[in-house]
DNA sequence: GTGAATAATTTGTCAAGACATACTTACTTA
DNA sequence: TAAGTAAGTATGTCTTGACAAATTATTCAC
């Protein structure tokens, strides 16, 4: 178990809070290796004096790693950077969002866009009455110039002036939250089915193939639902990875 | 936005810290309807003042609901019970967790459990040696009397001394923490693919039926890999629910 | 009446200090 | 030599206090 000095560098003059920098700090040496697997940090103590800060930053910067599961701590022993690696954390994000940070380039084709009034099931999960407008999207997202996913998304009529050609650009909680859409709860529901003949064409898949399903309804910080969808993905070119981390 | 008084007990005798003794009532007090969805607490400066707490320990309880996505607070405004639902939060669980917890009664029955060599694959995420023993175990989880998952597990030889009757009583996570395993995170994988003749066999279903499928790999706090499980699901009977909270 | 500036409100950040608890190591005793 | 106890180590909890930043309400000027 070794200990091993890390050259930290405050920014007091930054408007980003000390704790964070330190943080980041922190997660960019495990990042790269300068803090491997395993190692142990210095005391909180020690950590505060080398830093020139209160101990309490110190801790809120370690706990922050601890709840992304990049730290873990023993009372008496001390604290050391978790054994394995955290892949892909829980978050609310888009398939652009996903395909993006994978590295890959999504493109999006869409094939629909319009205000239809809404059916009971979509009015009941979106909190409006049936036959409200609502805005409808229909879309192919594309990977690798292959399609990858059938979207179909429902949203509030005007809670957003998305266009086919934004849509094409961006994905959609970008989109909504360049609007000042703050997304802060999302229920989602995956499962698996086979592929309408209309899907299967759609996704250039044959008849009957496997699908991953998600349902998921997003709701903003006031608890208003602020987009429905319902996606089908292509079973043989995608699969969704998450890590879970217990607090 | 009403602001609501709440009666919270703190007993300053129990070894249960403030933080969360108040963390818990004011949960409890979400859950049961006394703190509705939208109200509005109390400022820290007046539930310190009212609980006989400092700042910081009020602010360490809320933070901690918070995490949890049952509060939401905002500089200069106030902290507020987040509008809308968390149905399921994410967490570590095994498919009997999620089970019973869902109020159904989960039982199992274990089709093989025996020490092999381990296959490459398996030793990789394991982190042994090809060929070093390790336990595999293979069981039906039924629910209502029909199967629901077929399911597959390698875990380190030794790491605990499982029985086909223990098993058969409790979910495998539940059998490891009571053996004192501490798992941290888990990397896993969600897919879907067409069942092959053997698993629509076992699962009670027409062969090429859709199967949700799931590969998950756990670790302890210290890193070790504690288990890989490789499940499929009846989509016909299953899904996956879950709540994602944006921080 | 409207817009801009100012004040009030509340959370966010940070500091210094003290005691409690869990874990590890060293020492003592049988 | 092994077991038990004490000491040392490090995190966990809690207190008091102060200033900063974001949001909302109020006031003032045009």
């Amino acid at each position: 178990m070794t200990v091993t000095k890390l050259d930290i560098d405050l920014d007091r003059s930054s408007p980003v809070p000390l704790y964070f920098q330190m943080a980041e700090r922190i997660a960019e040496a495990i990042q790269n290796g300068e803090l491997p697997s395993g190692t142990r940090l210095d005391n909180e103590v020690q950590l505060a004096d080398q830093l020139g800060l209160s101990r309490p930053t110190v801790r809120q910067a370690i706990q922050y790693l601890v709840d992304k599961g990049l730290l873990v701590r023993k009372r008496g022993v001390g604290t050391q950077v978790v054994h394995g690696q955290v892949k892909r954390a829980v978050e609310l994000t888009s398939l652009y969002d996903d395909l993006r940070r994978a590295g890959q380039q999504p493109e999006t084709r869409v094939l629909s866009i319009e205000t239809v009034p809404a059916e009971e099931d979509v009015a009941g999960v979106l909190g409006v009455a049936p036959g409200t407008p609502v805005l409808r999207l229909e879309r192919i997202r594309y990977a690798s110039g292959e399609p990858l996913a059938l979207l179909h998304n429902w949203l509030p009529a005007g809670a957003a002036s998305l266009t086919a050609e934004a849509l094409q650009a961006r994905g959609l909680y970008e989109l909504l939250r360049s609007t000042g859409v703050r997304m802060r709860v999302a229920n989602q529901r995956i499962g698996a089915r086979t592929a309408t003949p209309a899907e299967a064409r759609l996704l250039e898949e044959r008849r009957g193939c496997p699908l991953l399903t998600m349902v998921r309804t997003t709701y903003d910080d006031q608890g208003r639902a602020v987009e429905h969808g319902s996606h089908v993905y292509r079973a043989s070119h995608y699969a969704l990875e998450v890590t879970l981390v217990e607090r």
